[in-house]
RNA sequence: GGCGAGAUAGCUCAGGUGGUUAGAGCGCAUGAUUCAUAAUCAUGAGGUCGGGGGUUCAAUCCCCCCUCUCGCUACCA
């Protein structure tokens, strides 16, 4: 393996618009941390970045509700997660913001260089504008009648209430939440980055000399290169963000995601004046620690980036995690159901370490996974209380007791103690291959090992008894457990860094190096201990269904939580009414439209024809349960290809709050072709 | 529908190159123990490796088909 001289360790750089919680952690800053800490104490030349994503439409729409500015809202943001992150022991070496000075500057030279060397291609295309404000509208900004479930307040991307994803182009009567008038198309120029131009060294870069790249990352790159690259657009109307810094850009700002990933160049040239040395020396090796849902901007587009300026070097490995689920349902900020941080570490002063653990041992790494409190109590008290507090806490005593806290000497060592302590070394390899390879759960599993190690010493060896019989003898056993405690404080460090640096106080040392893990004379004869305290308490039951009742009350909030209704129309007149021209009718044939998930081609007897209807109604009716049902329709609705067939006309359903479709029929069965009024 | 990832013990997961009897942690059962926060240590039970075909002397692993979960994507008048 190819030996670095030194490493740039970033962390995906959280959005500004919300608070931190364990899905976050476990699947990036956990990790990160404990791979970063675990650099810096093998003494390694190790930088770790993050930072808060302040600029896209979410936050200045989020701005906008709470009538606010943009800059309100991400300094709320930035300040608790930054604080967040602080004390639950993230120890990053910045965390700054992509709001800084230095940011607009970096990434304004970042643009340029790559526009002067002719790296981007621009086109014109037709965006929506409001008039009355003078500004193009982000799809975001449009808002309308939903034409799949009449939500009158859908968005331009996508309806809040059945999920659909639109375009402003589908919406029924838009009007731009800016101003409320309706908007109209303009010509608009932007500037595009044809990640196309690099497919064929992005193919060979990560298809053949980034094997090693865990499954879902390089199975996730190997399909978008599969699917053939576009252009992708580096700019966007709006005014929350770097400005395009060239002429004619006016009310034109870089996207998100081409200014975002910058933000760990200019977050590392605001830490340290030799940046340079992290970002364009081939001896830096560097990582980025994401979720799944960011693999491809830094597999692909933030490398082309890279690549395309010319300068910089790119990541040696992007581990990037799966989700974390809580309590059997999908993490949602919207529905409240997360475990926040903030909140975590005012319910659980001073446990940060049990949630770093819990959230370390079943991180999903190669599969989404599920977190639980019951789970969460278990690791605490069967683990780190049971095994890791447990044995520091009785080799503590004990040397306290029989030695009044002074280290005993080593005698001869029998076989068995030989075996104990040959075992170190070994364990500290395991750790170290493992989280080299990014498989943190065996890290921390392996590291465990060692107290483990110690609990079968102990009750192998029997001091307590021995001590009645052989008292010499007892000293090399107190000696041993106490070696292997302090080589518990190394190897547990980069997991548990409040914990080992509490032990560290009990064992009266300071912070040893990583390469002294495995030795088994750290603890000098004669060296005085301190009184512990406990390491690890119990969690009881009462604060774990404290926990989870919270969870239930916001299930039971969002299962009542009436159905968002559409806000009643404007009324329309009789004639306009009676335009539309709505009739009962039958179905003769039912069936799936291939290749399409929802669509379903029916042939309908209406009473004056029989016709074609498709209808995104598949999820919810087997086809043949249709045949013979009597429906509603409208008759006369404008014909409309979809999938390659003629659409003749639309389906009445009602549907239910959580998008269940459910038929809409006259009550007994008429004539069809009967008008309904 | 297409693409990607996954499905292995009650739970969470290993199983790098096909090769004895498929492993670990937690939970469970039994025993030992009493220094320790009812903690620890030992032993054990527990598996149709999602289902079905195929290749092979040999398949959890490779190939094909199917089912289910997650993500990306198409589709919704």
């Amino acid at each position: 393996m190819k030996k670095f001289k030194r490493y740039l360790v970033t962390s995906a750089l959280p959005y500004a618009n919300g608070p931190i919680h364990i899905g976050h952690l476990a699947g990036v800053y956990v990790p990160s941390d404990i791979y970063s800490r675990y650099l810096r104490l093998r003494g390694e030349d190790v930088i770790s970045i993050c930072g808060s994503d302040e600029h896209g439409v979410p936050i200045t729409l989020k701005a906008r509700n709470e009538g606010v500015t943009p800059k309100e809202i991400v300094d709320r943001y930035h300040a608790v997660n930054k604080k967040a992150f602080e004390d639950f022991g993230i120890a990053f070496d910045i965390y700054s913001r992509t709001s800084n000075k230095i940011h607009y500057e970096t990434a304004s030279e970042f643009f340029l260089k790559l526009y002067n060397n002719g790296e981007f291609t621009e086109k014109t295309t037709e965006q929506y504008y409001d008039e009355e404000a003078g500004c193009f509208l982000a799809d975001r900004y449009i808002m309308g009648t939903c034409p799949h479930c009449g939500n009158e307040s859908a968005y331009g991307d996508q309806c809040e209430r059945c999920g659909t994803s639109l375009s402003p182009s589908d919406l029924i009567n838009p009007h731009s939440t800016v101003s409320g008038s309706k908007p109209v198309l303009r010509e608009t120029l932007h500037w595009y980055l044809p990640l196309d131009r690099y497919e064929p060294w992005l193919r060979k870069w990560i298809l053949e000399d980034h094997k090693e790249w865990k499954t879902n990352v390089y199975g996730q790159c190997k399909s978008w290169l599969d699917q053939g690259l576009q252009p992708r657009a580096v700019s966007r109307d709006l005014d929350w963000g770097v400005p395009v810094p060239v002429k004619n850009a006016e009310g034109k700002v870089l996207y998100v995601w081409f200014d975002a990933p910058i933000g760990y160049i200019s977050a590392t040239k605001e830490l340290t004046p030799d940046w340079e040395k992290y970002w364009k020396d081939n001896e830096t090796k560097m990582v980025h620690f994401i979720g799944k849902d960011n693999i491809v901007f830094h597999c692909i587009i933030f490398p082309v980036m890279l690549k395309a300026e010319g300068t910089y070097i790119l990541p040696e490995n992007v581990p990037a995690n799966e989700f974390l689920n809580l309590e059997n349902d999908k993490i949602s900020t919207s529905r409240n159901w997360a475990v926040w941080l903030h909140e975590y570490l005012e319910d659980f002063p001073g446990k940060q370490d049990v949630l770093r653990y819990a959230l370390c041992s079943s991180a999903p790494e190669t599969k989404d996974n599920d977190f639980t409190w019951k789970e969460f109590q278990a690791r605490n008290n069967n683990e780190l209380v049971a095994i890791l507090g447990n044995f520091v806490n009785r080799t503590l005593v004990l040397t306290n007791n029989y030695y009044d806290g002074n280290v005993p000497p080593v005698g001869k060592a029998d076989p068995k103690d030989e075996s104990v302590l040959k075992e170190l070394p070994g364990l500290k390899e395991n750790v170290e291959n493992s989280l080299e390879t990014f498989r943190f759960r065996e890290a921390l599993k392996e590291a465990m090992n060692v107290a483990r190690l110690g609990n079968k010493y102990l009750a192998d060896a029997e001091p307590w008894k021995v001590i009645k019989t052989d008292p010499e003898r007892v000293k090399t056993i107190m000696n041993i457990a106490l070696q292997i405690t302090a080589n518990i404080t190394i190897i547990l460090e980069p997991f548990l860094p409040f914990s080992m640096a509490k032990l560290r106080t009990w064992l009266n040392i300071s912070r040893l190096d990583w390469n002294e893990a495995g030795k088994t004379n750290l603890l000098k004869t004669g060296h005085k201990i301190n009184k512990p305290g406990l390491l690890f308490e119990k969690i009881e039951d009462d604060e774990i269904i404290r926990q989870v009742d919270k969870l239930m009350a916001t299930k039971k909030t969002n299962e009542s939580a009436a159905m968002i209704l559409a806000p009643a129309k404007d009324s329309v007149s009789f004639d306009d009414f009676t335009k539309l021209d709505l009739r009962t009718a039958t179905v003769l044939e039912a069936e799936k439209v291939p290749k399409t998930t929802k669509l379903l081609k029916l042939k309908i007897d209406t009473g004056i024809d029989v016709r074609t209807i498709v209808s995104g109604i598949a999820e919810y009716f087997e086809p043949e349960s249709l045949i013979g049902k009597q429906i509603s329709i409208v008759a006369n609705l404008e014909p409309r290809k979809i999938k390659g067939i003629e659409s003749k006309g639309m389906i009445l359903m009602a549907e239910d709050k959580d998008g269940r479709l459910f038929i809409v029929a006259p009550e007994g069965k008429v004539n069809n072709g009967s008008i309904i009024k």
